[in-house]
DNA sequence: TGCCAGGCCGGGT
DNA sequence: ACCCGGCATGGC
């Protein structure tokens, strides 16, 4: 085990505690969340997964049953939903017809082989094909985003140019491969992201401050 | 008031 | 194998 990788988990979880992730009351409706919040901030798929819920649309033949037209304004506030809509629904095309709706079947599939699958969906990305793994499924793959980039190569522990599979390979091969420990990472990774590297680069305060390298933080922009 | 948020695709070098 | 424009709303 990497014992830098194990030491910033350590100082992360002491300064911030459980994290709680995923928000979400089921494992369906993590899938549905992890299309919406491409590119985009929680605080607005969370109007448009509310507005699923109140008419309980949040299982899944009850959506793959809504029109794309329909889901289309149903999910408009979280943004590119003309896209986002026909994504989720070619991700509930593949639950449905594979799997007959049924995320426990789905499971079921080897993490290997699931990512792949996932993978051939239109709209569905490594970063989203992993949160479905990780925090639907409770299968051990980590979960690379923007703040898992910037947390790390600002501080210098990865390079800038660092792509998303170095990076994934990096924390799974420093660190035992066990998904409750990848959830709980990637979820302080973007807490102290969030407080920190947000808007200004510089990690000052931060819980990781003693930890940087001699030379300091990185300052490039991501 | 602009800038940005927990990406991904398609077309081009 | 990268690089880039497009996709869209809501909050600060």
């Amino acid at each position: 085990m990497d014992s830098t990788l194990q030491e910033v988990y350590d100082r992360l979880y002491a300064a911030y505690g459980p994290q709680q992730w995923w928000p979400a009351d089921s494992p369906f409706e993590v899938m549905v969340g992890a299309v919406l919040v491409q590119n985009t901030s929680w605080q607005n798929v969370r109007k448009a997964i509310d507005c699923l819920r109140r008419r309980d649309l949040l299982e899944p033949h009850a959506l793959h049953a809504v029109p794309i037209e329909e889901l289309e304004e149903l999910i408009r506030p979280a943004g590119y939903y003309r896209i986002k809509a026909r994504r989720l629904h070619n991700l509930l095309d593949f639950l449905v017809d594979r799997y007959d709706g049924s995320l426990e079947a789905m499971f079921q599939t080897s993490l290997p082989e699931l990512r792949e699958r996932l993978l051939e969906i239109n709209g569905i990305g490594p970063e989203t094909a992993d949160s479905i793994l990780l925090y639907a499924g409770g299968m051990p793959t980590f979960v690379v985003d923007a703040y898992t980039h910037r947390v790390m190569s600002r501080h210098g522990w990865i390079p800038l140019d660092t792509n998303y599979y170095e990076i994934q390979d990096h924390f799974h091969s420093g660190l035992p491969q066990d998904a409750a420990l990848f959830n709980e990472y990637h979820a302080l990774l973007v807490e102290v992201g969030k407080r920190h590297c947000r808007k200004r680069p510089l990690c000052q305060g931060c819980a990781l401050a003693d930890l940087l390298p001699p030379g300091g933080a990185i300052h490039e922009d991501s």
